[in-house]
DNA sequence: TCTGGGGTCCTGTGCCGC
DNA sequence: TCTGGCGGCACAGGACCC
């Protein structure tokens, strides 16, 4: 049996938490600059605000149900996921965290009547212990366990927010109450072509044919069919280390010039740089991608992505910054007005492992530097910059709405008047 | 004017060598 | 010697997730 536990609104919660005043009020957490919904408090919903609301069309609605926008806090949300997860960790054999706010757990051993005793217990402590409210819901596989979170958050007068498909009966109810697009792993693309072939809900897909399923939505529609059909082949994820780092931003402005992208991009790459160095390790592999306002169909459109494998692995800055902005000249097409561009490092080796490449070798005094650098950052707040990243230029999100970092940060720790 | 960021996985395509 | 077929690989793009 499986639970997936995944927590209410979780940013919105996250800010509530510190507020108490907030609860029964609309709150939404923007994203980075501040740019579109991305949680959104149950009042929020109510007033009609969809998921990924561009702010800036979304004002006057705001004003006017007085909705508490917030600027994303990663920091504080972070630091709760981890303190949710650590108690979740307790309560299975087995546990996958599947995102920062989401996590299957595995439980054998229990019968039917024990699950929702069990699942009101750890709603129970999650909600004492941190004041983030969560929602539970037990099924043999996991698409199912989706399936039966979905259905526990949806009535949650009639489930408490605890729901356990614990029979054949229940599943098949289940998936014909499932809309086909609300199925986990069924995007946009995939649930138009099925709705035009009458796939109405996830009951039906379940009886589509394997022949079929595999050519239209690869082996990976394959397993989710079996999944939802009560055979569990999705396994729990080994915590695998990460294959890819990426740092990647829109731009505050549409820009033209080769030299302005160029900051933009040696500054992700060495941003990469510090992300590797923390987990340990070199890449052998980089990409830098641009792209042009897709919002604009009056302006041209142009995107290209390159990678370069690097002559030996690195985690420098300074070298993966020189690396990215040769990949930078060779994609980037003048007479383009650009929106975003990124840094992707990948193919990752231990900082540790000896180099094998017996004639181009890293200049050896990088490590030491980079370490001195790493060192002073920590120290003094990232002060140390390239030169490549116009030392003139203070490029700062917009966070105008920022809550504090109450829980990492002991100058933002709430104060307790008595 | 202002529309996120960071991931994973799979497939189609073109090239190479057998 | 030429050609077709095929597997392997790298790469770009596209789908999905939160």
């Amino acid at each position: 049996m499986y639970a997936l536990v995944d927590c209410n609104n979780f940013y919105a919660s996250c800010e509530r938490v510190f507020r108490p005043e907030l609860n029964g009020k609309p709150v939404v957490v923007l994203s980075n600059n501040d740019g579109c919904v991305i949680a959104r408090s149950n009042e929020a919903k109510e007033v009609g605000i969809p998921m990924g609301a561009p702010a800036f069309q979304y004002q006057k609605l705001f004003n006017q149900n007085s909705v508490q926008v917030f600027s994303a806090n990663f920091t504080l949300y972070g630091d709760m996921s981890r303190r949710v997860m650590s108690i979740l960790e307790y309560y299975a054999s087995e546990m996958e965290i599947y995102s920062i706010d989401e996590a299957f757990l595995k439980m054998d051993g229990l019968k039917s009547e024990d699950l929702l005793r069990l699942g009101a217990e750890i709603r129970g402590k999650v909600f004492r212990w941190t004041g983030i409210p969560i929602t539970v819901g037990f099924a043999p596989t996991k698409a199912l366990a989706k399936v039966a979170n979905r259905i526990a958050k949806k009535y949650p007068e009639h489930t408490a927010n605890v729901y356990a498909m614990d029979s054949e009966e229940k599943r098949i109810k289940a998936l014909r109450w499932l809309d086909i697009g609300d199925v986990w792993g069924i995007g946009r693309q995939h649930a138009k072509r099925l709705e035009k072939l009458g796939v109405k809900t996830a009951l039906d897909f379940t009886r589509l044919k394997d022949d079929w399923v595999k050519q239209h939505l690869s082996i990976v529609g394959l397993r989710l069919k079996r999944d939802l059909q009560g055979v569990s082949v999705l396994g729990l994820e080994s915590v695998a280390s990460k294959k890819a780092i990426a740092v990647t931003r829109s731009f505050d402005a549409n820009y033209t010039e080769l030299e302005q992208i160029r900051e933009r991009v040696s500054t992700f790459a060495f941003t990469c740089g510090e992300k590797l160095r923390s987990q340990g390790s070199n890449c052998s592999s980089l990409s830098v991608f641009v792209y042009t306002n897709g919002h604009r169909p009056d302006l041209p459109q142009y995107g290209k992505k390159i990678s370069v494998d690097l002559p030996f692995p690195t985690n420098s800055g300074m070298e993966l910054s020189k690396f990215a902005v040769e990949a930078l000249k060779r994609i980037f097409r003048a007479g383009y007005h650009y929106k975003k561009a990124g840094v992707i490092v990948e193919k990752f080796t231990s900082e540790l492992e000896p180099q094998l490449n017996l004639f181009k070798n890293r200049d050896p005094r990088q490590v030491p530097l980079m370490k001195t650098l790493d060192r002073l950052n920590l120290l003094y707040g990232k002060k140390v910059r390239l030169a490549s990243q116009d030392p003139g230029k203070v490029w700062k999100m917009k966070q105008e709405r920022l809550s504090p970092r109450y829980s990492t940060n002991l100058d933002e720790v709430i104060r307790i008047m008595l």
